[in-house]
DNA sequence: GTGGTCTAGACCACG
DNA sequence: GTGGTCTAGACCACG
């Protein structure tokens, strides 16, 4: 469910934090939902307490989880048309990436088409 | 034409590495075309001539541009269409993160729709 | 009465003393009140019984309670001059840390006609 | 003049990143002045350099500081009658619960006189 | 030299 | 058991 990549250039508490977000976008993960213990991801993944603590940490920051102080991590309330709001506009800066180049509207579209998980 | 944020977290060396890319699909610099001299550019964007020439070695370890020794840098022939291929497999992986996402297609074109750049 | 914020990074143990204060000074519990029972607290504020109980065990350890065993706790005699000594305390603090930031005596004063509960 | 009080219960990060807003406030730190590097704030201050890390990741994050790669912090562009504000703002919560404990205006007024730096 | 990441491991408050 | 803080120390990319 985690899977991450440690030979990745991406930090893996950044890998983490994404990965919560992706697991909460794709309802895996549910408002107020626990997360993992940092100290049981942490071994999961092999890797170091710290690193996990510092995704938690930071996902705390942007508000997406809350802790409740010796009970654990659980997910934030979610809206889930800000979210997807956000991933459009994220799209929108590939979009015009690819425009600049010289691509068209129509060849995108095409290439959606082809586009397979 | 050159400008790249000192402050954002993606190294200098890389944006520039992106922006002479960039530059070259766009058709700003063509075949053969001389780049700016490491010294030259340096001194434009206020950065470490190192830090533009370690730019000018990936890019020339890419083979997308070459170098000949006491004369400068220069744009390397040009497979549009391979540089093409290249744009659209980046976007192919916007597009499926934003699948993984829940999205449809459909919506992604509408999305396009109303990309300006 | 004893709305106390679970998320919020200032222990709950420490709120809910710091609300029995509140409570004592704003003259909604008054001398020999007894307090709700830890059980009946911890129910209402859905938190850990033992939470309850530190904070009261610190309310009696500074004399602002006392119980009675087997028969609950109490607000204790109550010096209203040294309380409202002990939060104008608190409120130098506040005023010296705002000085140090280079505001005036009369801004703050002025601040404070803009203030209402 | 980054005393810390390494017995307070504030964590050290918080009290050094509480001293970089004062500083700046003061006027001590000025826009784009660097801060001392990480590790000989650590020395200076005699604590592990990861602590002064994550004091400096944070003021990145809260916009207070930027850093550059290579080359260190520095303080960012800032937006004084914005700062007043936010203290003011502090300010107002503690005058309001003051206020709840039933104190006057004027008597918090008088009470300013009083104070000293 | 600079900050960024990570490990290993400790101790603590809270519940 | 849970997260939060901190130390000691390593390695890395960038410039």
């Amino acid at each position: 469910m985690f899977d991450i990549d440690i030979q990745s250039r991406i930090p893996i508490y950044e890998q983490i934090y994404n990965k919560v977000i992706e697991l909460i976008i794709k309802g895996i993960l549910v408002e107020n939902a626990q997360l993992p213990s940092v100290r049981n991801l942490s071994k999961e993944l092999n890797v170091n307490p710290n690193t996990v603590a510092k995704a938690y940490q930071e996902l705390e920051r942007s508000k997406i989880i809350y802790s409740l102080s010796g009970r654990g991590s659980f997910v934030s309330e979610i809206d889930r048309e800000k979210m997807k709001e956000r991933i459009l506009e994220d799209f929108d800066i590939c979009v015009r990436e690819t425009l600049q180049f010289g691509l068209t509207k129509d060849e995108l579209k095409n290439r959606i088409d082809g586009v397979s998980l």
